[in-house]
DNA sequence: TGAAAAATTGACCGGTTGGTAAAGATTACA
DNA sequence: TGTAATCTTTACCAACCGGTCAATTTTTCA
C-alpha cells in the first residue's frame, strides 16, 4: 500500500489557477511589483505547513496566529508579512486540500470493472487517511461546524458526486453491482475511510497499544474490502 | 423508525452518580448549604441545552460564554452563577452524552441472533444520529481535536468495546458471521451512522434539496442494511 | 561595495474573552 | 409580613487575540 499522491508541501505552485477573486494570492505587500522570491516561496510553504497543523488540531476559530507563528518558528508580524490574515491561510489550505482530496473519486473509471474500481477507490481513500490525516481533520473541522467558509466548494463537490453517482447507477443497471443507492454508497466509503484520520485518537485507544501500530491501516483495508465486496456484489 | 431514548433534557437528575471528583456537581456558590432549588434545576437544564448547541456548532475553544448565555437568554454573570466556568459545562455535557451514546452498544445481546443484533445496533445508532445530532457533533469535535478533555472516558469506552468484540468473535466462531475483524466492524458502524450527524451539511448539499429531506435517514437505513447484511453474513 | 528591496522584529492598539466584585431584585418560608 | 437566602445585573479587570506601525536587519544585485 503506497501513496501515489504528490507530497503536500510539494514543488508545484500552490495557486494552481483556482484562487478566488476576493481573496487574491498572498503577496507580501512590499513585493507587489516584483516576482516571487526564493525566500517567499520557502516561507509560504513553511507557514502553510504550520497552519495546517494548528487548524487541523484546533479548528479555525480555535487556532491563533501566535500558535501558527510559533509552529513555523517565526514572529507573528513576520508571518503576517506573508499572509495578511488568518482567513487567507485557511482558504488557501482548503482550496489546496480539495484538489488532492477529490482526486481518488475523479479517478473512478466508468470503463473499469465496477467492483475493482470501487475497491481501489476505497484503498486510495484509506491511503490518504493514513498519509494526510491533518488534511482530513482540517476538512472535517470545517464541515462539522457547518462549512461556513466553503459553501461554494461543496457545490463543486456535489457536481462531481452527481456525475459519479450516474456512473455507479449504470454499473447497477448492467447488473455489475448490487442495487444500492449510489449516493449513500459514496457516503459510506467516505465515512469509513476518513474515520481512521478524523477519529484516530479513539481508534488507537480502543485498539490498545499492541494493535494500534501502523498495521491498523492494513487491518482496516482488509476489513473494508470484505465489507464492501460482500455488500456490493450483485445478488444474481 | 422511532427513537427509544430518553429526551436529552429529560426529567432525571443529570448527575447519575458519575461525576468526577475534581469537578464536583455545579452548585451555585451561594447555595452550598441547601438543597437544590426549583429555579436551579430549571436554569441548569436551560444552560446545558444552550451550551450543547454552541459547543456542537463551534467546538470547545470556539464557543464563548457570551454566546451560550445569549442562547440561554440570560446574562453572562448569571450563567456563571450556575456553572463556575466553561470547562465544567463541557465536562458535564460529555459525561451525560457518553451515557446515552453508548447505550446501543451495551444493548448488543450476546444471546441474540447475530445478524439481527447488528442490524438493530445500526438502526439504533442511525436513530441517534437523526435525533441527537448536536450530541454527536459535540463528541466528534472533541475526538477530532485529540480528545484532550476525555482521555479517561475513552478508556471506559475501550473496555466496553473489548467486551463486545469478544461477543462478536464468538459469533464468528460459531459460524454465524463472516470472519471479519470485530474492532474494525464496530468502527465502520460508528463511522457510517455518525456521518449523517457530523457531516450533515455535506450530506444535504450532495443529496440536493429534493433528496435531503428527512427521508435521507430512511434511505441511509436501507442502504446500510444492504451493505452490512451482505458484507457480514457468513460465506458458508 | 553600496544602496535599494526584502525580510524581520518589538512595541503597540482596539476589541474580545473568561471570569470577578459588589450591590440590587426576587423568592422562599418562618 | 419580614428577613434571610437565592437570584440577577451593572460595572469592571486582566489576559488574549487579530492585526498595524515604524524601525532594524538581511539579502539582492547593479
Amino acid at each position: 500500500m503506497t501513496a501515489a499522491l504528490a507530497s503536500p508541501g510539494g514543488s508545484g505552485k500552490h495557486e494552481s489557477g483556482r484562487e478566488q477573486c476576493k481573496l487574491a494570492v498572498a503577496v507580501p505587500r512590499a513585493a507587489k511589483t516584483q516576482r516571487r522570491t526564493r525566500i517567499q516561496a520557502e516561507r509560504e510553504e513553511l507557514i502553510l505547513g504550520a497552519a495546517l497543523e494548528v487548524f487541523a488540531a484546533h479548528g479555525f476559530r480555535g487556532a491563533t496566529i501566535d500558535q501558527i507563528a510559533e509552529q513555523a518558528g517565526m514572529s507573528k508580524p513576520n508571518l503576517l508579512y506573508y499572509f495578511p490574515n488568518k482567513e487567507i491561510m485557511h482558504r488557501m489550505l482548503i482550496d489546496r486540500l480539495l484538489e488532492t482530496w477529490l482526486e481518488p473519486l475523479r479517478k473512478l473509471d466508468p470503463e473499469g470493472e465496477p467492483l475493482t474500481e470501487i475497491r481501489s477507490y476505497i484503498r486510495r481513500k484509506l491511503e490518504m487517511a493514513r498519509d494526510y490525516p491533518r488534511e482530513s481533520r482540517l476538512f472535517a473541522n470545517e464541515i462539522l461546524q457547518g462549512a461556513p467558509r466553503i459553501a461554494d466548494e461543496l457545490e463543486d463537490l456535489k457536481k462531481l458526486v452527481d456525475e459519479k453517482a450516474k456512473v455507479i447507477g449504470r454499473w447497477i443497471e448492467r447488473g455489475k453491482l448490487a442495487r444500492v443507492d449510489p449516493y449513500h454508497m459514496i457516503f459510506s466509503i467516505w465515512a469509513t475511510t476518513q474515520h481512521y484520520a478524523d477519529f484516530d485518537v479513539q481508534v488507537c485507544t480502543v485498539l490498545g497499544p499492541k494493535r494500534s501500530g501502523e498495521g491498523r491501516f492494513e487491518d482496516a483495508a482488509r476489513y473494508l474490502d470484505q465489507l464492501f465486496v460482500g455488500g456490493l456484489k450483485p445478488k444474481a
